[in-house]
RNA sequence: GGGGCGUUGGUCUAUCGGUUAGGACGUCGGCCUUUCAAGCCGAAGAUGACGGGUUCGAUUCCCGUACGCCCUACCA
């Protein structure tokens, strides 16, 4: 009697465990350039502990940065982690019960909370000049001393006078006030305890004198009015970290919890850059990587599969996502290791999905019309569906099928001085019976096993392995030594447009053609 | 200079004290085949950065060193 009602027990334990809907995460990205593929990275862990826990995933852009802003970058943003299919739940153009997403539009709780700060102690107004900074930095360098702020504005006058400063229209910061002693530490959820001495930290900007705040006022402040449960960011953030929590702790807020990610790199091991890989994740569409498989290869770097899986969706990573399978090393982002996966994932693509991915790069290409009939998007079907076993992005088929657009291809040297000119003394001979065997065929009988019993016949007739018709005809359709199944490429072609090819190698072989 | 984080084959990784250190990409070889791929099979490649501990036993735990990375901005 005893045990159902400990099942039911647990099973309603692990209900309310997969929809935590307190969990709240975000990614904060700033607009100053390409979507980036960090972004995408940290974006996918943050998607995947939201949705693992039946939590909300935010967006929020991070625009303080006047300087390095760019118009176009915020909604690219946005755009791109729609192409991945990482949507968050709230953020700007969608909305949400927390906005406004965009930090511009909160420039005055920032203010708000900055001047609170100040109230109580916690900071103060700084008039400092930027050449006095450098100087100072420079001096603290050259006597091998720590490099922070000296406190000058706030040990050479008084809060009064600092308000009166303010009031007759100096420019100004805002700078928290570290504490002097004591550490602040936390338990990362990827790194477990991590500490730092106060004293060791600087009075960190927090309101520039533009009226932004900097990243660590705002990330905070946000954070909190947002609700934010998990701070889920890049390594590089580790250092910054104490700061943010000790103002959670002057605000008297509590914080969220903290996991830090392993950082990305470049094969130099650095940090990475697009000086050194492909940052932009516009290239990788553009490259014609599937941003299933893109995903599916983030999920691979600094995480593992509790299976030691290679090849999972979204969903899989999402039902099977936990802290506790990140390594804490930052990877090497290989490009070798991601275009495998995403011919994998080609592979996998049923036709029609194929073509639609493939068509973009066709018309990029010229070789498929920006509005294509039905009957000229059913050939580059079959033409791209030709060569799918073996590409690995998207953007390799359009030269692999383009002599299939192209009746007037040109030959390759190689193949012309193999078996056009001069042509082994067989060649002509099969090329005129193949098209007399062709000829009095309606076109629905060529098919590719019909070429095929052509092709062998004919070969057996002269003498000959079937190799030493089949790569002439190879040549004769394609003008190439390589390629698709040529049956199945002729029976694509269809029954003029073969006769076509072999009668213009005939003449190539004449020395008609070049 | 200071602080923090890290360190398993070229690269991504598994291992939660006892394994011939496993897998994947890449490389090389073979098979298949009308070519190129794909697929299948196989091989090479790791003294688990180094040195100390703890332990009957360390890749796994602790300390130190080296090296790498990040931060050290009125950038995020």
């Amino acid at each position: 009697m005893r045990f159902p009602l400990l099942a039911l027990l647990l099973l309603w334990y692990n209900n309310t465990a997969m929809t935590d809907t307190t969990v709240r995460v975000r990614i904060a990205p700033s607009p100053t350039g390409d979507p980036h593929v960090g972004t995408a990275y940290i974006g996918l862990f943050n998607y995947a502990f939201a949705h693992h826990h039946g939590g909300a995933f935010l967006l929020r852009l991070e625009d303080t940065d006047r300087e390095r802003y760019k118009e176009s970058s915020a909604h690219a943003i946005l755009e791109a982690l729609t192409w991945l299919g990482i949507n968050p739940d709230e953020g700007p153009e969608i909305g949400g019960p927390v906005g406004p997403y965009i930090q511009s539009e909160r420039l005055a709780i920032y203010r708000e909370f900055a001047e609170q700060l100040v109230q109580a102690g916690h900071a103060y107004h700084c008039f400092c000049s930027r050449e006095r900074l450098a100087e100072m930095r420079e001096a603290q360098e050259a006597a091998k001393e720590a490099v922070k702020y000296d406190r000058f504005c706030l040990c050479t006058m008084h809060e009064e006078e600092r308000r009166q400063r303010v009031r007759d229209g100096e420019p100004y910061v805002i700078r928290m006030k570290m504490p002097d002693a004591g550490a602040t530490s936390w338990t990362d959820l990827v790194r477990d305890a991590v500490s730092f001495e106060n004293a060791l930290i600087d009075d960190q900007v927090l309101l520039k004198a533009d009226g932004y705040p900097t990243y660590h006022l705002a990330n905070v402040v946000d954070d909190h009015l947002m609700g934010i449960t998990q701070v889920i960011r890049a390594e590089e953030w580790i250092s910054s970290t104490p700061k943010h929590l000790v103002l959670y702790q002057m605000f008297g807020w509590e914080p969220p919890q903290f996991a830090h990610l392993p950082l990305l790199r470049n094969p130099d091991r650095s940090k990475i850059s697009k000086r050194h890989s492909h940052t932009s994740l516009h290239w990788y569409r553009d490259e014609g990587i599937l941003p299933q498989a893109l995903l599916n290869f983030l999920a691979l770097l600094g995480w593992s599969h509790p299976e030691e899986k290679e090849v999972f969706t979204l969903e899989e990573l999402v039902e099977r996502f936990t802290f506790e399978r990140f390594n804490q090393s930052g990877p090497v982002f290989d490009l070798e290791k991601l275009r495998w996966l995403n011919g994998v994932y080609i592979r996998a693509l049923a036709p029609d999905e194929l073509y639609a991915a493939v068509e973009p790069f066709l018309q990029r290409a010229g070789l498929v019309q920006a509005h294509p009939e039905p009957e000229e998007r059913a050939f580059a079907k079959q033409c791209v569906v030709l060569e799918q076993e073996k590409v690995r992005t998207l953007a390799e088929f359009a030269d692999l099928v383009a002599f299939m657009f192209n009746p007037n291809f040109t030959y390759e040297d190689e193949a012309v001085k193999k078996w056009l000119r001069p042509a082994p003394e067989h060649v002509r001979p099969a090329f005129y019976q193949m098209i007399e065997h062709i000829e009095p065929l309606p076109e629905e009988a060529l098919t590719a096993e019909k070429y095929e019993e052509i092709t062998r016949t004919i070969a057996e007739a002269l003498g000959v392995g079937a190799g030493k018709v089949i790569h002439p005809t190879r040549v004769a359709m394609s003008g190439r030594t390589k390629g698709p199944s040529l049956f199945h490429m002729m029976e694509v072609l269809g029954k003029q447009e073969v006769l076509y090819r072999f009668n213009r190698t005939i003449d190539v072989t004449r020395g008609g053609e070049e």
